[in-house]
DNA sequence: AGAAAGTGCTTCGAGTTCGAAGCATATGAC
DNA sequence: GTCATATGCTTCGAACTCGAAGCACTTTCT
């Protein structure tokens, strides 16, 4: 076993299949590098610090489910990272008015200072490591790219934490 | 708490931000849906693939640590996914001529079937979700792009699964 | 040569993730 | 109204990851 071939393999783009490792590995060593600093700079994983930065960034109240859209991909890990924030003092958990399955899950003021002291930090991460070596226009692009790629998958079939059906 | 003030903030680029934020989700769901497909068509774990292909693309053998890079980030990560390979026939383990320390891994054709029987439904689901909103032109800037970004990072400070010192 | 530091890998324990099963409420069909 | 199904969340067990500590061998310094 010394030369293993793989070529004869359908459907090989070799241009994509570069373009894909080489954005696998690149993100892959970028969130390692981000975890250190989420850790470091506010003692959060990274999943925590993305689940209090999105609520953050919408208006600081969701339900479980449209909190975890994108970050956590199992129903179960909302409710142990849910369980952990709350520990933390970082967010409150209460009944909806609206349907009394939900949980609307609400950031504290504790909550909004850690995200604030994480920021700073994971910029400068995401300047050094992904940023550096791109230009401007090269930035506008890959914001670009990645926007209607995010966008189309999220149009595509079942969504991650809800395999049942949409929300309005 | 229903306003939270993200603003103030220093160091913050709004459009890097949100290129940022949008790369990482992207390929966040991206790895959710390989690692769903990698699971189904071939029974391993997205990391397992990551290692075979890895083994497969470079002469089919390597030292432990070599294999490891970029892919698993603790030393002991390593151990456990090289012995449930080895366990599953995929690859063996084998003392270094050069160094008694190093343990050098080489796949075995069954290790080499399975990279073959699980890349075209990987590719295509690369294809599907991550290519089809993009242009030949774009998938070329990406790849050009993360390319750079990988190298980079690599050439950046430590080393992933190795926080001491370089290889030649 | 001998000691000290570096490196390759493994073992162990703690923390995290997911999927399956379960409970409670909501919605739709009849 | 009532039954069947869908949905929101939690609990539980299995699998995986990492960091710290440890062992073995190698390199470097003196």
């Amino acid at each position: 076993m010394t030369k293993p071939d793989l070529d004869g393999v359908p459907g090989l783009e070799p241009e994509q299949l570069e373009t894909y490792f080489a954005l696998m590995e690149a993100v892959s060593v970028l969130q390692h590098h981000v975890e250190q600093q989420v850790r470091a700079d506010g003692d959060l994983s990274t999943v925590q610090f993305q689940l209090l930065a999105r609520l953050a960034g919408t208006g600081g109240r969701l339900t479980m489910t449209e909190l975890a859209d994108g970050v956590v991909y199992s129903r179960s890990g909302l409710t142990y990272q849910a369980g952990l924030l709350e520990k933390a003092g970082l967010v409150t958990r209460g009944p909806s008015p609206d349907d009394d399955r939900s949980t609307l899950v609400t950031i504290t003021e504790a909550g909004v200072d850690r995200v604030k002291r994480i920021l700073p930090g994971h910029v400068q991460v995401a300047r050094r490591l992904l940023f550096e070596p791109l230009t401007e226009e090269d930035i506008r692009e890959l914001g670009d790219m990645m926007a209607r790629v995010r966008d189309h998958m999220r149009a595509q079939p079942p969504r991650s934490a809800a395999p049942r059906k949409r929300r309005a």
